[in-house]
DNA sequence: AACAAAAACTAATAACCGTTAGTTTTGTAA
DNA sequence: TTACAAAACTAACGGTTATTAGTTTTTGTT
């Protein structure tokens, strides 16, 4: 009859919720028992409803508090003045610095939304599109004051995304770059290419 | 009692197969049970087993035929004479390629190989590690001939190939673009970047 | 028209799912 | 030390899962 331990700072809740991360990351939402999580978590099944509601309700946790991560950022980015070019790459750099920092969450995020029920699902995809479009008009500014190449706004943000989240790959297979030159070869391949 | 309608020049089993991509893209492996293939198939659900051994065998299908069209289509391509640029161009063109022609079959090689059980998974894993490879050492000679900026050649391959997969959200969305203009902005975007 | 093979069906299996109810243990504060 | 609340437990629920066995229907060939 074991307690979880909270880590300091954190209630049982969260360790709970760092723990169904990790399984839904690696195993998938769909394919993650509720007795997976209470093995993980070191306790039995019925006990972990002492601390949370159901759960979905833990998956909704963890893809709202990303995305809330990612749109609070991005609110301090298009407010602080710099050029365009200088907000992507503070954008890009955030990203890479979430993947590194909380990899399952992220990943969950990316992947296992698709399990949200209504109406989580339809929030949480709004507020997705809304921050690809805010990423979108950034880039058409960035080419209305000739920082960038003229090209299809929406491509581009695209390509920016998806090669981002492409380092889940990296992550996963444990592969040892220093994060720092990781970043660096990823925001030059993204904003200038690789032909010479 | 109705009978599965095979299209021409296929088996009832391509049937099943093509319908279960559709199901395992939009809702998951996990959570696509047998019934619902059933009912999409049009039929009970103990008859597909006529046609097929199991769920995980279709699964199975699905991963290596996606995953020996690339490669055969990259053998080709290494021996095909034309410069580094013109073939990474064509393995380029030929993701996008197939990710418009068989786009539910490619997704779900994508995101849903973490199902398959051994030995499969270890299988289809050294198959892609080794498809990455030799994108790697395709990228490198380009570099040694001066035809490519020095950089990290694994962080290149991955940059590249985490932006095609992005392709699946606009297909998801059904957005509409000329699939010539997608290749092209999306190779220009990869090879000379964005910045003026 | 008869026969064999293919392909559908119904019924049922054991295993597992998320979750609830009710009870016992644990930790803390008086 | 006692009392109370938080947090663990066991037992069990109805529902769903992939799959099997056995039977009936359909189809194509003689």
């Amino acid at each position: 009859m074991a307690r979880i331990k909270p880590a300091k700072n954190g209630t049982r809740k969260d360790v709970i919720i760092q723990k169904a991360s990790a399984l839904f990351r690696t195993k998938g939402f769909a394919a993650t028992s509720m007795r997976d999580l209470a093995i993980s978590v070191g306790v039995e099944a019925p006990s972990l409803y002492n601390h949370i509601g159901s759960k979905s309700e833990l998956l909704q946790d963890i893809c709202f508090k990303i995305a809330g991560e990612f749109t609070s950022h991005l609110d301090k980015t298009e407010t602080n003045g710099s050029s365009v070019l200088n907000k992507l790459e503070e954008i890009i750099r955030f990203h890479i610095h979430m993947m590194l920092e909380e990899f399952d969450e992220v990943f969950v995020a990316n992947h296992e939304w698709k399990y949200l029920c209504e109406p989580h699902l339809g929030n949480f995809l709004n507020q997705r599109r809304s921050y690809e479009k805010r990423l979108v008009a950034l880039v058409e500014t960035g080419i209305a004051t000739n920082e960038f190449k003229k090209s299809n706004p929406y491509v581009t943000v695209l390509t920016i995304l998806s090669a981002l989240r492409g380092l889940e790959f990296w992550l996963r297979h444990k592969k040892k770059f220093s994060a720092k030159v990781l970043e660096n070869e990823m925001v030059d391949h993204l904003l200038k290419g690789m032909v010479r």
